[in-house]
DNA sequence: AACAAGGAATGATATGATAATTCGCCTCCG
DNA sequence: CGGAGGCGAATTATCATATCATTCCTTGTT
């Protein structure tokens, strides 16, 4: 989908700016430009420049009066939420807060996903959920990189319980999914394991036993959480270098 | 907050369209108009309906391309977590769907924030937590509307979680518990009890009790959902009217 | 010192023109 | 007859410029 992926002006302008804010470029020190610096900075009109202010201000990046400018949000009322934004934070700033906090959120909706899934999955979204288990385990027998095929599974979990915002989750999810798992499978012992883990999740989900299907997940992703509290606890806080250096 | 609250034209229009664009106004049979005619039906320059236009796009309602024009996004790629789009549908399109998959975030979401909040809520949040209990006793004394303290107070767990993903909840909730809870309330004997019940899961989170807060939380939303699944099998599925008459 | 008036900075709105994209039609060639 | 290529039109994207509205700041008056 990715509304904003910079086909024009516009949206490359959203992406620049989306990405500076949420890096924490502009502060008191260095406020917030005004329109005509804007243009000038990115050599746009005001129209272009204009709309893309706009669009961060309906992400909740952004707010702008006459005569007061045009300045960042505090970072509360930004929308988490928003793919954009989540992607931005995820790419640009993915300190183990985030990453714990988002793991929290996973640790809230995915073992009730799960359970969902279980109850009222259509045939669909079954085979979905078979189809990403049986690529996670081609993947992990030909050392192949089982993060695609792991991401995939979490999705169609979250697509199969039938709640629009838990499916809305899954594509928030995405960029911080590949982070966070990209983590978690760094330590190949845990990946091993994690293969029949994601399997006792489906084959749960698949019979409709959603008790066991929500305690298998909750397992999971709580074994994830605690991946990143070790992490946290063993290094900084800024893994940007860390995560890049993974393969792939 | 309410970013797009109606002060300038632009504001104005994005509220318009958003609401039209969740209540369904746009279809094959009646398609999103080109901007020439937006411009004539809301006697607005282009400026200002690209820009409100873009605010839809970045909220993943619609989406445009140059000769074939600005069209509506199915609804799976809508910001359902995005305040004002949740508030447009909650309050255009209060369908029990709608308000059964909320509760279930709602299921998963607050007993692990009561849960966090027992562990690390600062002694300003508790004051928070402890101010809405009041406030919500006091109303069921004086027979007041118990609403705004209800929602207050769970505004306030969520933000006490320390998560900032769950606090962002509280912002995006705002509207949907409203009604939520509205519903909730009509029955009075459910309020009655309901006061006690919250105050045992304000107890357990200033007296720090993780375990209790979660479940005394879980006792309470699951019940919400209960409500909501009665009322739907007893009744349609478009509230509308039933929340409209409710007191207040 | 308090207050009022006016100027200036900045976003908000309006208008008109041009560019880019892509669909549908038409023509011309095979 | 069919298909490829081109041409024209529709629609958004971008640019440029002008004016309005809001509000901060200065300045002058009492």
């Amino acid at each position: 989908m990715a509304r904003t992926d910079g086909q024009n002006l516009t949206y490359r302008i959203v992406q620049a700016l989306g990405v500076a804010i949420v890096s924490g470029a502009y502060s008191v020190k260095n406020p917030f430009p005004i329109e005509a610096d804007l243009c000038k900075q990115y050599g746009a009109s005001r129209s272009v420049l204009r709309e893309a202010v706009k669009m961060l201000t309906a992400k909740g990046l952004l707010s702008a009066r006459p005569r007061q400018g045009t300045w960042v949000q505090p970072e509360e009322n930004w929308n988490l939420l928003d793919p954009d934004v989540l992607r931005w934070l995820m790419e640009r700033k993915p300190t183990y807060a985030l990453l714990r906090e988002f793991a929290q959120v996973r640790l809230a909706v995915e073992p009730r996903a799960a359970a969902l899934a279980a109850e009222v999955a259509t045939s669909d979204m079954k085979a979905a959920i078979r189809t990403a288990i049986a690529q996670m385990a081609e993947a992990d027998r030909d050392e192949e990189d089982p993060l695609p095929s792991d991401i995939a599974f979490h999705i169609a979990v979250l697509r199969a319980s039938g709640n629009r915002f838990y499916s809305q989750l899954s594509g928030v999810t995405e960029s911080a999914l590949r982070i966070s798992i990209r983590m978690q499978n760094r330590y190949k012992g845990v990946r091993r394991a994690s293969v029949a883990d994601h399997k006792k999740i489906s084959d749960a989900i698949l019979a409709g036993d959603a008790a066991t299907a929500e305690a298998a997940m909750r397992y999971l992703v709580q074994e994830a959480l605690d991946l990143i509290n070790k992490a946290d606890s063993a290094a900084g806080s800024d893994l940007r270098q860390k995560v890049r250096s993974g393969h792939n």
